[in-house]
DNA sequence: GCGACGATGGGCT
DNA sequence: GCCCATCGTCGCA
């Protein structure tokens, strides 16, 4: 193998803020049953502390949220809905609960296999929220608590790109009905738009 | 033990 | 744009 460019735990180590902004255009890969299934990243959300009423970790320690407290660089995957996963990156130091929610990723490696996996779906709708990233890429309670950067992890990212900050929109986090202000409206949502979606159709 | 509800997506109006 | 499926988790009795 050559030189790794798998992030280390110093990366998720840092301020959640920080590492949500820099996991912007980097490399999600899932290796699924030895085959790369990956996609670019381009929408993530910030769920950070107990003080923050849309974060998990509100209700505390807890048998659910126990992988957020715990060292950073892991992956918090949790059940929804009754019928979506939810992929996040445990961040910051452990004892403090944090994470980032990948919410939209633009395919680039596996495609036949995510395209089998979202039928009747168009390409640039395959990966464009949290749960369809689950779907696409075969994530579930399986990979709760996985380690982000062993050597051999079934999920990790790779350093593609750095995303200048004028090229990141901000707004509130999604999803959030019954959650007091500030929280609310606090802009803890990141965006950055990448190649066109008619790109993945070309390397069908 | 049990009721309420959710960091959503997909299908239908 | 609206509705709702579907079930794990939490919190309270």
């Amino acid at each position: 193998m050559p030189k790794t460019k798998q992030l280390g735990r110093d990366f998720y180590a840092q301020n959640t803020l920080q590492v949500a902004k820099e996991l912007l255009g980097q490399r999600l890969v899932h290796m699924d049953n030895g085959q790369r299934l990956a996609g670019i990243i381009s929408e993530v959300e910030v769920y950070r502390g107990e003080e923050d009423q849309a974060c998990h970790a509100r209700a505390g320690f807890t048998n659910r949220t126990k992988v957020m407290y715990g060292p950073p660089g892991h992956a918090y995957v949790y059940f929804t809905y009754g019928m979506h996963w939810m992929l996040n990156f445990v961040t910051e130091t452990e004892g403090y609960p944090a994470a980032v929610l990948i919410r939209a990723i633009q395919p680039v490696e596996g495609l036949k296999t995510i395209a089998a996996r979202r039928v009747q779906v168009a390409p640039q709708r395959w990966t464009d929220g949290p749960a369809k990233i689950c779907q696409a890429l075969g994530i579930d309670a399986r990979h709760n608590g996985i380690d982000l950067c062993a050597s051999q992890s079934e999920i990790f990212v790779e350093m593609e790109q750095q995303v200048s900050q004028t090229m990141i929109t901000t707004g509130p986090r999604v999803g959030l009905n019954n959650v007091p202000e500030p929280w609310k409206s606090i802009p803890w949502r990141f965006r950055t738009s990448l190649a066109k979606a008619e790109n993945i159709i070309d390397t069908l």
